[in-house]
DNA sequence: AGTTAAACCGACCGCCAGGTCGGTCGTATT
DNA sequence: AATACGACCGACCTGGCGGTCGGTTTAACT
């Protein structure tokens, strides 16, 4: 195999199984040669790509994480005329228990913020930025609902938009607790409870 | 003074110090020798009434969390006629601003189930018992409202209730990226539209 | 074939934080 | 006064984990 490709092919494996022992246990939980032993690799081969763990974490996150999120929750945005239906199947499909990676971006959000918070500042920041993107993202297409009267004129875009990111990040840590296909089903329902009373009066 | 006093004044002084740091760093980032260089205490006096880091995590989130939870969002539940006027209020109050502890309490609950999940069992399982007690009573306290007509007949108490405290702990991360006062402010506003979906239609 | 430099190996280092333990001090009991 | 015991001290131990570094293999180029 060509060398830099077999790079790529290293590095591709150890962020995907880094990010997901991340997620499973957290970020001091988890120590990089129970990663490197299950993929057969020495501490060499990790320090030879990245300089340090908080790198790595940061890597991960800012091209998987970030990745993932806008694909899924902030490029459909803009897919439909009501915004209110497009954030809803946005997050009915980020919701869905496919792959078990992909329940995971939601937690890696939320929960790492408060781990990491106060030191690591660079790794929060990270994260911060990807949420950020996601709620600026909201509030646009929120407003431009507002101009096409799928939004009632008197709501503030603003904080819907924490609202339902709010809502989202709390429901994740909610669904360890619970069955999360019922759970999915539960959020869902009352979320569109919520949307109707932001929706114009019907003329 | 006298012996066992001065004992519990001790255990006292390590868990008001611990909750404060715990919260704010989250459970692994927090060293016991900060903890007690600034109550000027050894690891002898630590490990004399503590057999355990997390012995210790526990004995707080089973007296101090828990407690503080129950006072601020489980007994005020039932001190109204309405359950939604009744949840309105106990997470206003909890979400004041006052002494900079009480903002904590939230903040535990949800992010630290993570951290914690897979290994230490018992930390975790201590966090999920009180979440559960806050929901079991939010529940019970939704169904009652049904039967006095201030919630509509057709809602699903179980995921009003889920959905309540899964925003409230996703609220609680966002909070730190924003200004406190203002989110609290726009969380409770759009609580408020969610609740008015709940009510029945004015007859 | 010879050379170069990448990808990779794995033994080792050093720090740090949880936990131990023998000892001291002060208070209560006789 | 003597004894006992609980509260506390702090030097020390220890294991784990992030990080280092000299060496080895292997692909690419001449």
């Amino acid at each position: 195999m060509e060398k830099h490709l077999k790079s790529k092919v290293t590095i591709n494996r150890l962020c995907y199984k880094g990010l997901d022992v991340f997620a499973q246990k957290g970020y001091h939980n988890t120590n990089l040669n129970d990663i490197l032993r299950e993929l057969c690799l020495s501490k060499g081969a990790f320090y030879h790509h990245f300089k340090s763990k908080e790198d790595f974490f940061v890597y991960i996150v800012q091209n998987l994480v970030a990745q993932k999120i806008y694909a899924l929750l902030v490029e459909p945005l803009s897919t439909q005329e009501d915004p209110l239906s497009a954030i809803m199947e946005s997050l009915d499909k980020a919701l869905e228990p496919g792959k078990s990676n992909e329940l995971i971006y939601g937690f890696m959000l939320g929960d790492f913020l408060t781990e990491l918070d106060g030191k690591q500042e660079e790794v929060s920041a990270s994260l911060k930025d990807i949420l950020q993107m996601w709620e600026v993202n909201m509030i646009g297409t929120l407003k431009k609902g507002k101009l096409d009267d799928h939004v009632a004129r008197h709501i503030d875009c603003e904080g819907v938009a924490a609202y339902i990111i709010s809502s989202y990040l709390g429901m994740r840590t909610m669904m360890m607790n619970h069955n999360p296909k019922h759970a999915k089903y539960q959020y869902l329902q009352q979320l569109r409870h919520y949307f109707n009373s932001l929706r114009p009066a019907a003329a």
